[in-house]
DNA sequence: GCCACCTCTTGAACATGTTCAACTGAACAT
DNA sequence: ATGTTCAGTTGAACATGTTCAAGAGGTGGC
């Protein structure tokens, strides 16, 4: 019962998870958390302030494992589309395990306040790492993504990561097929439309697209 | 206390809008709604299902009111920029009354499973009141939107007024400006690139995203 | 009159996230 | 040794969404 307790704050964090994975997030309570971790329910929270919190670690563990899932593809350079389909399946794989499931920790995710929010501060650590890939998506490929786009691109995949998960919330498809529709026509789109930039007939919306990005973001 | 009281389910739900809109989502109790309805707890729940569907109803009223706000609007005719930047502001209006716990609310909307989610069957007369109005402002515009974007545009408008929505949700700014600079910016964009999109070099990619919308759908 | 049925209503009971006052025990100062 | 402090821990208590067995009251059949 305390054979792999380093400190009881890891292994409440590791139990939290083992639960949530087996029986989602509504169906792990509070109680069962500590009661499986052999620590009274009031002692959880001494260690981590909310239920929200536990949700939070499950991202980390998760953006974690999207990192590693895609390390060798983004080492391997290739084009812009190549690599963002990569890295968008690769993401909904990552959140597989949690298929069943991946509505209850999304709609924790989406909430403003919630700590597990991709914009919270507590999430810090998962954004950034999340933020990195698509640096590297956007810096790794051949041939090279404009001058232009370079500074924005990356935050805007970002942000089309976070809305192929909320499309795969709602996708009730057997093995996200739906989702996995989405990607393979978004990428390839998306490659596209960078490529298209460069012409001058386009000039004024790239133009706009990247003031308005900077406009807003502030 | 029951003069206005036409029947009991009207008057549980004209007492749970008026306090939703006084304290917010969360604030508002169920025994309170009751409490000051003078009905048991109970009977609330035998009107309505959960929290969620009186939130449902809430965001019904929002949705009447925003397309009461911009019935003349759209009877004027105009471009699609200005009609685009005319509803999608007016939304940011109609929500404005729920401001303060608009984060609680979108929150409870953007869960898959609840009824307040816009894609819910319990939101189907909301969703379609509002899915009407894009089809008006695209249906009405002049000069008139290209015969190929006329099917789907409509909905990818008001997939991006939820996206509107949820950047709002996020935003702290008095009086929402920052959602209102994404709006300036977004419409004119969007108008550009609708009328870019007879250009014979985009012609590829139009048909892309259409062939996108329409598979991703199903 | 009486019974069956059905809609509507009640309020106590339940489960769960969260809080909190009290307790423990180790580290440290005197 | 003794006292002090404080991070860590406890479990009962609280608030709230939700459920449910019980009943009220009306309507229609006989």
């Amino acid at each position: 019962m305390a054979d792999d307790r380093l400190d009881t704050r890891s292994h409440i964090r590791a139990t939290a998870l083992r639960l949530f994975r087996d029986r989602g997030y509504a169906a792990t309570t509070m109680r069962a958390i500590a009661e499986e971790a052999g620590v009274a329910t009031g002692n959880a929270y001494y260690h981590f302030a909310s239920k929200d919190h536990l949700v939070q670690e499950l991202y980390l563990d998760v953006n974690r494992d999207h990192a590693a899932r895609v390390r060798a593809t983004l080492d391997a350079g290739g084009d812009l589309t190549s690599r963002l389909r990569a890295v968008l399946l690769a993401s909904v794989d990552a959140f597989g395990d949690y298929h069943a499931f991946g509505s209850e920790f999304v709609t924790v995710a989406i909430r403003p306040g919630s700590a597990a929010s991709p914009f919270s501060p507590a999430s810090a650590e998962a954004r950034e790492l999340s933020q990195a890939l698509y640096r590297e998506v956007v810096d790794g490929a051949t041939p090279a993504v404009p001058e232009a786009l370079r500074g924005e691109l990356p935050e805007l995949l970002w942000l089309a990561q976070l809305g192929v998960t909320l499309f795969w919330v709602h996708d009730g498809s057997p093995g996200a097929r739906r989702t996995r529709a989405l990607v393979e026509g978004a990428a390839p789109l998306v490659g596209r439309l960078v490529r298209l930039s460069r012409l001058p007939v386009l000039r004024g919306a790239v133009d706009d697209l990247l003031g308005l990005v900077r406009t807003v973001r502030a």
